[in-house]
DNA sequence: ATTCGGTATTTCGTATACGAAATTCTTATT
DNA sequence: AATAAGAATTTCGTATACGAAATACCGAAT
């Protein structure tokens, strides 16, 4: 549906390679970034390594230290809380638009998001169940037909995804948030905007609760199960 | 008052350079950029300027064309109203939350701002003008406390200009403007939430308007008078 | 004159090279 | 043994080099 784009150019790859083993964890916020680990690790020259790392940089995913080299950018809860109270407005605002723009042949590809939603809440597949969660709520941003609503969500997607993963590791919360989707998704087929805005709201809201709860169990900063394994 | 930051790459500052010139028209849209003229020209190497073009390539400041190079992006109709259509749900909201959370010594600071507004405005000077309105603006983003909206909202803030330009050359818009910034302050001083988020909701979308009209004016796609000097 | 084919030139993406700053290691001194 | 100075090493930012792809140029054939 694109344009064609045949030529990545290695630069992009690196990028896009580095900011999933952010998002994944594999690289822990605070952990340093070494260019010539990575080059060698990915079987580029440095010279693209920096580029993509200047894009990070420029995109807040790493920071310099003063010191030598950059790091992953932690994120707090105060970030964390920026991020959904910017969600509460902005999504039940994109559902809104959605409900008004979309088309007739929507029905099946929402049947076809909540069905692998509730395929991946089965398999009990984390990343799955992710992929499937994105996938919802940008649909709802291309539905919207504002450009510029899809654009800045993908800018606060990559930091959501280290903490949502720890949201739907409770199987409960996982099956609540389908329940959620299933009841936008209807409201949104059946053209009833003030409904879906309405439960995207609650659903923000909500998601927004849970991941305070699991990030601050005492009360603390927020703590990310950051497996990171580093192959020889 | 931000942490110090005592280095600036030469990619960064190349970045600076090149978005403020694709900002203010120096260079047009659908203009290509010839990274040996631009490193010659700043007397750099072309490693920072290749830099610093992948980051404004990740930031949808320039496109590639499939052919050589890149060129400056084109911004239509359709990408100025959805970013109108952002700004009208997002900075009510950012106002609102100012209006909450702005502290004892804002006055001083709106004051300044307003003044330095209508400064601009008697001096007709408009650079000066523009950026005493992104500073309004970014104040308010501020004074809301989230990092988000603020984030956000400067990926949007180069396109903007590009407009704002436009409608600005008209004095009795500008005038119109900054009475709005005026009611604004005054409702967000007085911690009238409500007033404060409604009148920069009319203010924001009287400002859609009139971009709309200065840039259609005959029902077809926009035009920017970008006066591009290329000096030997 | 126009068009086609081939050669020369431009220009990009990426690799490699180099100097400077920071860090680590070593060793001498207390 | 602890510490401080300085040498060695790491590692970054930037410059330069190089190959490939695209573009421009140019002459021959129609």
């Amino acid at each position: 549906m694109d344009s064609i784009e045949p030529k990545r150019t290695l630069v992009e790859q690196v990028y896009d390679i580095l900011l999933d083993a952010i998002c994944s964890g594999e690289l822990c916020p605070g952990e340093r970034l070494n260019q010539d680990e990575i080059a060698t690790r990915l079987n580029v020259s440095r010279q693209p390594v920096n580029s993509a790392i200047s894009i990070l940089k420029a995109n807040n995913f790493v920071r310099d230290t003063g010191r030598r080299g950059v790091v992953v950018t932690e994120v707090d809860m105060e970030q964390y809380s920026s991020i959904y109270e910017f969600r509460s407005v902005v999504e039940p605002f994109a559902t809104r638009l959605a409900a008004d723009r979309i088309g007739d042949d929507a029905g099946p590809e929402a049947q076809a998001i909540l069905r692998e939603g509730r395929a991946a809440i089965k398999a009990r597949d984390i990343k799955r169940l992710l992929a499937a969660d994105v996938r919802f709520h940008e649909t709802i941003y291309r539905w919207s037909g504002n450009h510029v609503i899809e654009a800045s969500m993908r800018a606060n997607w990559p930091h959501m995804l280290r903490s949502m993963a720890e949201v739907l590791r409770d199987p409960a919360s996982a099956q609540q948030s389908w329940d959620d989707h299933q009841l936008i998704m209807d409201a949104l087929l059946t053209g009833n905007a003030d409904a879906a805005s309405t439960a995207m709201e609650r659903h923000i809201g909500l998601a927004m609760e849970k991941t305070r709860k699991v990030l601050t169990p005492n009360g603390k900063e927020p703590v990310l199960h950051g497996a990171f394994s580093r192959g020889k």
